[in-house]
DNA sequence: AAGTTTGCTGGGAGATTCCTGAGAACGTGA
DNA sequence: TCACGTTCTCAGGAATCTCCCAGCAAACTT
């Protein structure tokens, strides 16, 4: 539902050792058209990382064994260049995590959103894979959204948005035409331990259409009793 | 009844304890073309899919022995990547229900109409499956339904539909050249629970009729004493 | 032709869903 | 410490939807 590509974007292995957190990222990364392989500790994922070959790891740097720190170690004593994502408690001190990001590395920090942790990946692996770096912009009609710099314009005109409203406005992009549940919504765009009520959707739903559908037309439509659709205006179809 | 493919669609896995509720899935899901096999606990469920392989669960999350999470995290577990279609009452809460749409699953509330279950497990099946995403749309004449962005159309011209008559033209869509009874239309478009009179039917006949049958020639037929058709009359089908 | 049955549709009450402003709680940086 | 932006909750009101009813129209029966 994340994407529309069919052939695997990529291989990845999932390094997590608490069962709901690892089967909800394999799960939704193999949606999103990942090829994902999981491990449980340090000693497996070694393993794995050897005979598999990921393109990318997803690192808790929390493990029971040996921990993430070492994991990277060993793995580039190796010679393995994959690139990593960590995944790190958020409150883990500041300079541990500014020596995660050395290469082309990122981190993210529990709990997460998992619209967050798959635009980090298809980040990194845009940036270390080089080539055409044309995959960091989402357009729809007028509406523009750059992840590298974060940047929102309709039109041409910079919108500011606060990072709630641009990971909402992110995943609408990464779905358009498709009618999106408030519960969906709240499952990708909110962290996985957030235990609001749906109601939040509406307001954000409300504070962005006040920035990006202000003056143009609607872009964002209720679907009354279903959900929201990012959706170009039928009348505007044709021009 | 539901659908003209003769040959099984796929072989779903039925886990449900109230057995009315489970006969009348059961049940409804075979007449619409799919191949089923049911459950009334956690155990049973989990043995008959190992053995069984189905292509997808529906699966009651209220279940005497394990609940349906615990159901869905040991499936996980054992490596079965099944999509599921969760079924809830409609009032559970939101962090109970959190986390059900990552994986491309879905959920229906209780009670629900068959119209709704079939239509997601369909949704569901066509997503994961992936392959040629051209299923969500349902024609007939110049009427067309896209599941997906929720949108109808006749001869091009976009039409807003309330969820009921929505549903109600999603059945029909379905049933093309066919006479339905209005107690049929009942018992597949509206909630198992619902006690109102068929004449709520003819009510919402009325209100498709005003919006989809406004300008071009009528596609809603009577059959007077039987029930409604969905239909191209004669003097168009040689144009 | 009259009577009977069946279907159509306007009106409206009540329920549901959605929108949005107001404000509390929290963290951050000046 | 204070100011500010952000997140989230809540509640009133608006918009929409569901459902029922009753009167009328159409079709069928005798």
């Amino acid at each position: 539902m994340e994407t529309q590509t069919p052939a695997p974007e990529a291989r990845l292995l999932v390094v997590e050792d608490e069962p709901n957190i690892r089967e909800l990222l394999a799960t939704s990364l193999r949606f999103a058209g990942f090829e994902v392989e999981t491990a449980g500790d340090g000693a497996t994922a070694l393993a794995l990382a050897e005979e598999g070959e990921p393109d990318l790891v997803v690192l808790d740097v929390m493990l029971p064994d040996v921990d993430g720190f070492e994991v990277t170690r060993r793995l580039r004593d190796r010679g393995r260049q994959q690139p990593i994502v960590f995944v790190t408690a958020r409150d883990a001190t500041g300079d541990k995590i500014a020596g995660l990001t050395v290469g082309g590395d990122d981190y993210v920090t529990k709990p997460f959103s998992l619209e967050e942790v798959i635009a980090r990946i298809r980040a990194v692996l845009r940036r270390t894979r080089g080539g055409a770096d044309e995959g960091s912009t989402l357009r729809f009609h007028d509406l523009e959204l750059n992840e590298d710099s974060h940047e929102v314009r309709r039109g041409g005109r910079v919108i500011d948005l606060s990072p709630t409203e641009f990971k909402l406005l992110r995943y609408l992009l990464l779905n358009p035409n498709r009618v999106l549940s408030k519960l969906q919504i709240l499952d990708h765009v909110w962290d996985y331990d957030f235990r609001g009520e749906s109601g939040i959707v509406e307001s954000y739903i409300s504070y962005l259409r006040r920035k990006i559908d202000a003056d143009g037309p609607s872009l964002i439509h209720t679907k009354r009793g279903v959900g929201y659709v990012l959706r170009v205006p039928p009348e505007l179809t044709t021009v």
